[in-house]
DNA sequence: CCAAAAGTGTTTCTATTACACCCATGT
DNA sequence: ACATGGGTGTAATAGAAACACTTTTGG
């Protein structure tokens, strides 16, 4: 049984596309596929997929990204709906675009998969379909934007994380080199942070402390009140 | 002729809605209508209508708002795409809503257009249909959010404003007060306001000047550059 | 002459920036 | 012993916040 009231309305094919970021250390990368139907069968794209009718397009976007990745639980935002008329060449398509930011080490396990899917630096993107390179854009100034003032870096890191790291994470962001001991300084104060007593010892030979991001003490500030950069 | 290549999607009706904000000088307000359609005919809700095939979402918003209101050149701008399964009782409706500010003395001229269409303050707004409250609500969030960096408070006044009513708007979207001296300070730092010769008398007896907003002045800066607040 | 809103400066405080050396450790 | 990246403090500057009186003019 269906109800649907609003009878002689054109319908539209509704499809989600996920920008996805990974960061693997020194820069920020985006997860592309090669598109494995017609058209432009065989070229890099973003990983979508259509809204089917029993869900909404959040549940669409976590379901294509699950289907293509096998990622779960995994941080995603709506970013914006493309709705131009001919932005898909096979048809009439509006697309929902989503941004998901992995921790990259999350997902090389997993690329077994099969998919073709490969990591691109953000200033190697190859040509994408459709308008998918203007959505790539919008997604990067969106989180240059959004991560100034929200908790959602740590998203691109694994749990336990140094500052150094946390640090080179804000540079590649924002293409920009910060001060150590500024930077230091202000997410120390923002007291969101907890250190533990071990250390990374990989990429130094004196170590540097792990830290654990709290998602209780960010939940004081809750209403955007933080400034991160 | 249609193509069409993606057989067997299945299809969803598209739709628009505009939260339309308005100043009157003290209070911030949303523009609603009697609904004209079943179902909920009768109840208030925001201006919408479906999306067109031949029409992307920004055209079918701006037709929407001009068949409602006959407005046209009016700032608007994406806000989100509402897409739970069940947001619209009567079918599966995918919703993009925009936002748009308007100089409401524009309006007033023009409620003869016969829809029965009404100003509301902010803080008093009445149940509306389906998620529109919320739509509202995430409305204002990000016109708070956008105000205080983009150049869009202007959008709600006429074109020649003086700097108290300019201030008037900003407390009345912050919902707080702002010190006159600061204020005025702040803004006119900016140096992308020209003072005219011209004074305002309504609303005082020593007459405030006028100022004019400067698009060529602001876009010097263009990305995103200012802090209005 | 008075009520009502416009306009005007200075000081305090807080946040941001700039900057250079020592520390710990594995090889 | 040395090379490598981690960790630390202070001073200068700029921006934000607090604050009260004078000006204009229509009635």
């Amino acid at each position: 049984m269906e109800i649907d009231k609003y009878t002689s309305q054109e319908k539209l094919l509704v499809a989600v596309d996920c920008i996805i970021f990974g960061f693997d250390g020194k820069v920020l990368k985006a997860l592309l596929i090669k598109r494995g139907i017609e058209p432009e069968i065989g070229k890099w794209s973003l990983m979508g997929g259509f809204v089917n009718k029993n869900e909404s397009a959040d549940q669409a976007a976590i379901r294509v990204l699950y289907q293509l990745t096998g990622l779960t639980d995994i941080y995603m935002e709506q970013l914006y709906c493309f709705s131009e008329v001919d932005r898909d060449s096979a048809g009439r398509v509006v697309s929902i675009a989503y941004f998901a930011l992995i921790n990259i080490s999350n997902y090389n396990h997993q690329i077994e998969h099969g998919h073709e899917a490969m990591w691109f630096p953000l200033n190697e993107i190859p040509d994408l379909i459709f308008d998918h390179k203007s959505m790539v854009i919008k997604a990067k100034d969106t989180l240059k934007r959004k991560v100034a003032s929200n908790p959602i870096g740590f998203e691109l890191l694994p749990p336990k994380f140094t500052l150094p790291q946390l640090q080179n994470l804000y540079e590649a962001i924002y293409e920009a080199p910060l001060d150590k001991r500024n930077f230091m300084r202000k997410i120390l104060s923002l007291d969101i942070l907890i250190k533990l007593e071990e250390k990374e010892k990989e990429s130094s030979r004196k170590g540097a402390f792990y830290y654990v991001f709290n998602r209780e003490l960010y939940s004081k500030f809750e209403h955007e009140g933080l400034r991160f950069v």
